[in-house]
DNA sequence: TCCCTATCTTTACATCGTAAAGATCAGATA
DNA sequence: TATCTGATCTTTACGATGTAAAGATAGGGA
C-alpha cells in the first residue's frame, strides 16, 4: 500500500555499468531457471495473462484493468501494451483462454455421460457449473462489449465453442448438420438451446433467479431448476411468454 | 470542440450586482417559461435522464458517463452528483426509465393481440423488438454491473417486468401464479421462457446469432428464427427433412 | 566487436469519478 | 422589507485509468 506504481526488483535507474549489471542478475539466465524476473521477462505474454485471470477473480470484472494486470505480474503499467496493443487486446485474449476452458469442460462432461438423458443434460448443466465456477471469466466472454473478434484466437475458440454446441444439437436431433446450410428447424433448435442456457446462466449470475428459487419448494437449487427447465413436457401450446 | 468542460450561457462570474443579475436572466422565471436555463435548473433531473438517454443512443454504453452526461444538460461536470449521488445511481435511474418504457411497450404489445398464437407470440417479440430498438437502453438493463436494485424506482419498475411475465405465463397454462409460492413447474415455465427471450436477445445484440442467421434460408430474418425457437417443440425427433 | 530490433520502463496527457468548498437562488422568517 | 437558511449548481482538486511517445536494456546476428 502506497507503493508507487512499480515495484520491481530495485535496479539502477540511470548507471549502465557492467558491473551492477553482473550483481542484480544472472548472466545468461538458463532458460526459466530465475524467478526474480530481469529486464526482459521472457514470458511476459503469459505471465501477464495469468495475472489478468487472478486479478478478475479476486477483484471482479470492475477491478479488471490494464495497471492493475500489470502490476500484479511485477511489471510497469505500460509493459503489456507491446503484447496485446490495447485494452480491447488483452480482453480478448483473455476471452480466448476463457473460451479454452470452457470448451474444455464441455468435452469433458460430455465424455463422463451415458445415458441418453444424460448425454441431453450434461452440456448445459457444465455450462451453468463453468459460469458459477468462474463468473468473471464467464463475464469477460459474454457481458463485456469490448472484444474483438477479429484477432484469431478468440475467433478461432468461440468458433469452436459454437461448432460444438451445434454438433451436440445434431446428435441429439440424430442428424448431420451441414457446415453451409441450416433449416430453419434447425436454427432454431440451435438458437433455442443456446439461449436458454445462456440467458438461463447470466439471469442467475444477476442474481434475477433469486426470486423464482425462494419460491420453490425448500432447497431447490439451481441446477434443479435449470434440469426442469429442459426438461419440462410440452403444455401443447407455444412455450413462449 | 476544445471547449474547456462547461458551456452554459456565459455569467458574470464573480459580479453579484443586481443590474447584472436583471440583464442577464429573467426576473422570476415564470414556471417553465424560459429555455434558457438560470443558474437554479428548475428540474435538473430530469433533464439529465433525458441527456443521458441521448448520449447513451448516441454514443452507447462506452459513452455513458457523469461528465458527458452533465455536458450534454449544459451543466457543470459535479452538478448530477447532487441528483443522483454517484454513477450507480444515475444508471439506476436511467435503467428504472427502460424498465418503465420497456413495461409500456409490452402492455401494449398484448393489447394488439387477438388470436391465442399472437397472444403468445407478442409479449417475447415486443421483447426483442425494443431491445433492438434500444440496444443502449437495453444494455443498461441488463448489461450493466453497476446498478442498485435498492432503489425503490428500478426495484418497483423491474419489479412489474417481472410480474408481467410471471403474469403471462401464469395466464398462458390457464392457472393461477401464487405470490408467495410456485411449483417446480410453474418455476421452470417462467425461467424457460424468461432465458429463452433474454438469452435469445443477448446473442443477438451481440452479433452472436449471425453466423445462424446467414446458413438460414435466403432472407429469414430474427423475428422469424425466434417465433420458429418458440413455437416449436423443445425435445424429440427432428420434425422436418 | 558493434549495431539492430524486440522488449520493458519512464514520462506525459486527456479523461473519468468523486470529494470538498464556494457561489447563487428561492422561500421562510423576522 | 431585509436577512437568513437550505437546496442547488459551479469550481477546484485529487487519484486512477488508457494510451502515446521517448528512453533504457538485453539478445542475437553482422
Amino acid at each position: 500500500m502506497g507503493k508507487s506504481e512499480t515495484a520491481r526488483n530495485p535496479r539502477t535507474p540511470k548507471k549502465t555499468s557492467s558491473a551492477a549489471k553482473a550483481q542484480a542478475r544472472p548472466a545468461r539466465r538458463p532458460a526459466a531457471a530465475r524467478t526474480e524476473t530481469p529486464y526482459h521477462h521472457g514470458a511476459l505474454r503469459e505471465a501477464l495473462l495469468k495475472a489478468a485471470e487472478r486479478v478478475l477473480e479476486r477483484d471482479g470484472l470492475g477491478g479488471l484493468t490494464l495497471r492493475a494486470v500489470a502490476r500484479e505480474a511485477g511489471v510497469s503499467h505500460a509493459a503489456p501494451t507491446h503484447h496485446f496493443g490495447d485494452l480491447t487486446g488483452l480482453l480478448s485474449e483473455l476471452a480466448a483462454v476463457g473460451f479454452r476452458q470452457f470448451n474444455a469442460a464441455m468435452a469433458s462432461a460430455c465424455d463422463d455421460a451415458t445415458t441418453p438423458l444424460e448425454r441431453a443434460l450434461a452440456r448445459p448443466k457444465a455450462y451453468v457449473v463453468y459460469a458459477q465456477a468462474h463468473p468473471g471469466m464467464y463475464g469477460i466472454m459474454f457481458r463485456t462489449e469490448r472484444l474483438d473478434y477479429s484477432r484469431p484466437s478468440l475467433h478461432e475458440a468461440a468458433e469452436a465453442s459454437f461448432a460444438g454446441l451445434a454438433n451436440a444439437i445434431g446428435m441429439m436431433r440424430q442428424e448431420q448438420i451441414s457446415e453451409d446450410a441450416l433449416t430453419l428447424t434447425q436454427g432454431a433448435a440451435i438458437a433455442r438451446a443456446w439461449s436458454m442456457v445462456h440467458g438461463f446462466t447470466m439471469l442467475l449470475l444477476d442474481g434475477r433467479l433469486k426470486d423464482i428459487l425462494d419460491r420453490l419448494p425448500e432447497g431447490t437449487t439451481a441446477e434443479r431448476l435449470l434440469e426442469a427447465m429442459l426438461t419440462a413436457p410440452i403444455t401443447g401450446k407455444p412455450t413462449g411468454p
